[in-house]
This record gives structure tokens, sequence and C-alpha cells, in this order.
DNA sequence: ACCATTGTCGCAAACGTTTGCGGCAAATTT
DNA sequence: AAATTTGCCGCAAACGTTTGCGACAATGGT
């Protein structure tokens, strides 16, 4: 069976397509009866509109692309999830795309969004994305793109972020208020813009107060390793960068069998799931997605309603006690 | 700056627009010069057809649906980057939806996939739906419906699913192999077919050959609070129906600073992820989602294909050794 | 020299909407 | 009674494609 269309109606009710057509979008022109019947047969018929025609007679799709480089992400679920939720709110769909941290699939990602007539773009580069010709291009044909977490390293254009400076600066803070003396830190890859924001800040206010024991991790496995490894210089505390980093530390943390926190403290930065999976529930600096995507969203309806200003706004963060510290 | 488009090629090379548009398709009719100038030109224009026209002209999206309770959990969250690999990789694209567990959500978002012309939907039911007429009226359309996960108690559908029976028998397994004498099993919401399915095979497997005592939590703290009380009978082993409820029930281990396996035993039926963040890792049986996605592509691309035929596919399960038992 | 074939290309309709404009009858004002 | 306004509705073009069909020239075969 096909969709009804406006022209099936039309014929039906013995009228035009445009009377069908005004009278669903509730037109003053068309006489209140002639509006009832149409809307009547409409809903008995499970009419739909089709969004295609729409867009091609208004060159308005209500389809906002989001592009980021895995979707298997404690960040990221959590920042699709509030932009999705936004989005559905303000008559908006979501097209979601991962590249796989492939920029080839990342290009071919763009012309997907491009070939659908996105009306905005939500898009997190991959980490060794240069190409950022491929977004500025969408800017060209005044498609708003926000850059939201890992953003480019360019100037003028749209970025939202969490605060990777404060929230680094407040661990490291909660740190020293606690009188700790020996800091395992442990970083995620140097390329990233987001962690060399953090180390600095980090050691820039722990300012050589303590000892601090500086190490980079790829992923939770080397985190693990290199956890255990530096536990024989008995640390007192550790710090984590993030999610991922976390997990691989509690691991080593419990393999060692350490009470947290009388043996050795944990605090990290995390969006917040991980941290509550533990008993006593690790002490973080909450970086949230959600707030991010809703930060997200405005930034773009801004954009939308016609605000050329580019703007770099980042969500506050806030400490949120668990007991591991 | 607009989009570049056919006429504007073709007007510029002087030709017409379905010259044009065949010369890009590679049609055998155009001459190969032709072919060679148009193609050159609509790379320099960065031309990039519109999706809409193209919809609107064959009836064919190439866009798929997906329509889930919540993106954020681990399961789905594996599902739905499994299936957005394939659709990538077969040129199609995905609109993803989120309900919320909201039955009126649930249906606006059914009507945006229509509204959209999806050429078929993947759809996880929420838990209250009692309405799967609108997910009818989509096959009345010749829309193909994959259910998955959660499915509906009706015949006459597409549904993949995990091996639930298969999944909890051997869990049960397990347990009697590692001559177990008293276990504590925490099931999800009786309302769900999945929680009965395993709930069943469980006890029939178990067979009062053992102690057992069964429980049912709605969510993580319920698993806490129903652990931490169930712990006074002593039992040795813990079995977690779902994720959701492992980390309730570990988060209640960690806190009466019980051993695993040492005090008390631990065996859960799992996506993979969470069971992995422990020390010993948890012993699980593994209902994984990247499987079911394929699975289930693979399900949506037969009836793509034309097969009317209805079926319903489970994944098999793998018992994955942790050492928690 | 003629006819048939082959190689290239354009015409025009169609997909389902939206919307400016104009038409016509009834109602209202002069 | 004539002129104007108002209420209601239809015509037709446009958005960007695809595709069956026909047109025309060049080529080949007799």
């Amino acid at each position: 069976m096909n969709n009804t269309t406006l022209k099936e109606i039309s014929t039906v009710l013995g009228l035009s397509i445009s009377t069908v057509s005004r009278a669903l979008k509730n037109h003053p022109d068309i006489a209140e009866k002639t509006k009832q019947r149409v809307t009547e047969l409409a809903t008995t018929l499970d009419y739909e509109p089709n969004a295609n025609a729409i867009q091609l007679r208004t060159s308005k799709s209500n389809v906002f692309g989001l592009v980021v480089p895995f979707i298997s992400n404690f960040f990221y679920h959590s920042f699709i999830s509030s932009v999705e939720e936004e989005s559905r709110r303000n008559n908006y769909s979501l097209m979601i795309l991962q590249s796989g941290d492939d920029p080839f699939v990342e290009i071919t990602n763009l012309k997907l969004c491009r070939q659908n007539r996105i009306s905005g773009l939500f898009a997190c580069i991959s980490t060794q994305t240069t190409h950022v010709e491929a977004y500025l291009k969408l800017k060209e044909l005044d498609i708003p793109v926000i850059f939201f977490d890992k953003v480019p390293d360019v100037g003028n254009c749209n970025k939202v972020c969490v605060a990777d400076e404060a929230s680094a600066t407040m661990a490291a803070t909660a740190i020293l208020e606690k009188k700790k003396k020996k800091v395992l830190a442990i970083f995620g890859n140097n390329n990233l813009l987001i962690t060399r924001k953090r180390l600095s800040a980090f050691t820039k206010t722990i300012d050589n107060k303590i000892n601090l024991l500086i190490h980079h991790a790829n992923n939770a496995e080397e985190a693990e390793a290199l956890t255990l490894a530096s536990l024989s210089q008995n640390p007192d505390t550790v710090f984590c960068m993030s999610d991922e980093i976390l997990t691989g530390a509690m691991k080593a943390i419990q393999k060692s069998a350490l009470k947290v926190p009388g043996d050795i403290s944990v605090i990290a930065i995390s969006n917040g799931f991980i941290p509550k999976l533990y008993y006593p529930e690790i002490t973080y600096v909450e970086t949230s997605g959600y707030k991010l995507g809703k930060l997200a969203f405005t930034s773009m309806m801004a954009c939308l309603a016609g605000s050329t200003f580019m703007h770099e706004l980042t969500t506050e963060s806030i400490l949120v006690e668990g007991g591991s510290i």
C-alpha cells in the first residue's frame, strides 16, 4: 500500500490540492467546514506529509547531522541523548554518523550530510583530522557547524567544550586541600588538545608543592599496566584524566587489593557513570555530556536564528564528592 | 551560497539536464568525452545530489529508522553502533530516535519515520507499549520492521533476539557445575518478556537441585538494596540477569567488603563491558549487542530483497570465564 | 545510392509539496 | 442599484531529480 497524498485527499473531497494543503495548516483563507472535512479524512487515511517533498519545495530539511568518532563512548552517549531530546522537542530529526576515527569515513559522512541537506551539524572531529576544509565547506553553504568536545585548533568556528582547564584545576585543588603528598597522574594521548589543556592546568595548580608522577595512556589497558607499575613508588593518590583511564586504574587497584581511600585515594575527571560503580564511589569533577549537549543545541538554535557571531562556550564543572579521597 | 544543481552544470556546459544526470551515473548512452567534462565540472563545483529530490523521484529513501527507549544504555550502544556501521557500508543513513520509554513520544517518533519515508525500521519497543498498531501500519506500507531485543508478544513479525533461554540455562549450568549450594538470583521487571524467559529457563535448569533465592529489581539501586538485604542469608553465589543489576549487586558486595570469589561468587548475563571493570573480572554469558546488530541488518536486507517470510532469529551466546566463580 | 543500425543527446512528465496570484460569488458599503 | 470589500477557493509554477521515448547525425552494409 502506498502513502496517502494531498492529491488523493483532494480528489476524494472534490477540492484542489492547494486547498487541502492550506486546510491542514489551518490557513485563514479556508472555511471552517472545509478544514473539518479535510482533517477528518486526513486522519482516517493516516496522512503523513512527505518530508522530502517539503524539503525540496521549501529547502528547509529540519534534520540535524551529528558526526562523532564513536557512538559507544560514555561521554558521547549522554551528549547524543541530550541533543536528540532537544531536537525532537523542536521538531528536528537527527542523523547520527560515526567515523570510527577514520578520516576517510569522516569525509563520506559529511558528504551524506550534505546530500540530505541538513539544517545544521554537530561535529566532534576524529583524532587525526587535518582536513577541516570539508567542514568549512558547510559553512560556505550557510549550514551552521557546532564543534563539540574535540574541536579543531582553528579560529572562526563555533565551539562548545567542557571546561578542561577549570576541571583539572578543580581536581588538583581538591588533592592539595586533602594534604596529599604524592600523586600518580595519568593523562591521555598528548596529541589531543584536551589532554594538553588538562595537563598544563593540573601541573600549574600543583605547582611543585607536592610530588607528581605523570604518565600518558592511550587506553584502559595501558592505564592499568601503568598504575600497576607505579604502585611500587607508593603514591598516596591517583588522578585520572578520563573515564577510560579510571577504569584501568581501578582495575589495577583492585588487583593489588588496595583499600580506597585507606591505602590509596582516587580522583578523576568524569561524566559520572563509572565513578558510581565502585564503593566507595569515586570522587570526580563532573564534565557532563548532557549539559554540553544542551549548550550545543542552544548554540545551534542561535545560529539558525541568524546569529553570525562565532563563539566558544564551555560548561561549568562541579566536584562530586564520592568518598574515595 | 547555494548547492550546485544539475541544471547549473548543464547550462555551463551547454548540455541538457538529462545528459548531465546520465553522465554522472556513467550511463552507456553518453560519450566518454562528455562524461569527462561533466564529472570534472561536478567535482570542481563540489556537486552533491539532493537526496530529497532523489527520494521524491524514485521513492527510495535509503534511510533506516531506529527507535529505542534509551540511547544511553550499554546494550543499545553496541547494537546501534553495529547497525550504523553496516548501514553506511551499504549506502544507507540512519535516523535514530529515542522514546524515553514514553509511549506518546514513541508514536511521535514513528510518525517522524513515516514522514521521512524510511526504507525500513529497527525497533525496540518501550516497556509499556501496548499499541503495536502503529508498527503494523508500517508493514501495511511495505516498510520492513525488524524488532530487536524487546519484541512485542504477537506473531507475524520479524524479530531478532539474544538467546534468552539458552543464556540463562548456560549460566545456571555453570553454577551447578561449580557445586554451588545457595544462589541469590536477581531478575528484572517481570512485565518484560525477556525477564520471564530468562527466569523460567534459569529455574528450570536449577530444578530445585540447590537453594534458590529469587528477587526482582527495576534498577541498579533496587538491586543493590536487595543484595545487601539478602546477604544475611549467606548465599554463596549471586546471579544477575543484566548489566544494570550486576552494577547494583557489585556495589553491595564491595560495600560489604566481601571477596570475589572467595567469600561469594558472581555470574551474570551481560554485554561484556561491565564485567571487565572489576577484578577479578566477572564471569558472564555474553549477549552481544554488536552481533545482534549484524543479525538485524542482514534480516533487514533480506526483507528488502523481497523475502516476505517472517522470522524469529536469535544470536548464539557464549560463556566468558572471568574468575568470579 | 538507399536502408538499417549505432551512437549521442534532448524533451517532457512525474514524484508531493508550497505559495503568489487571480477568480468568483456573497456580503457590505456607498 | 452600483461599487467595493470580503470569504473562499483553484491555477500554475517551482524545488532537483530520473527515465521512457524520440530525434538526429554518422556509420555501416548491400
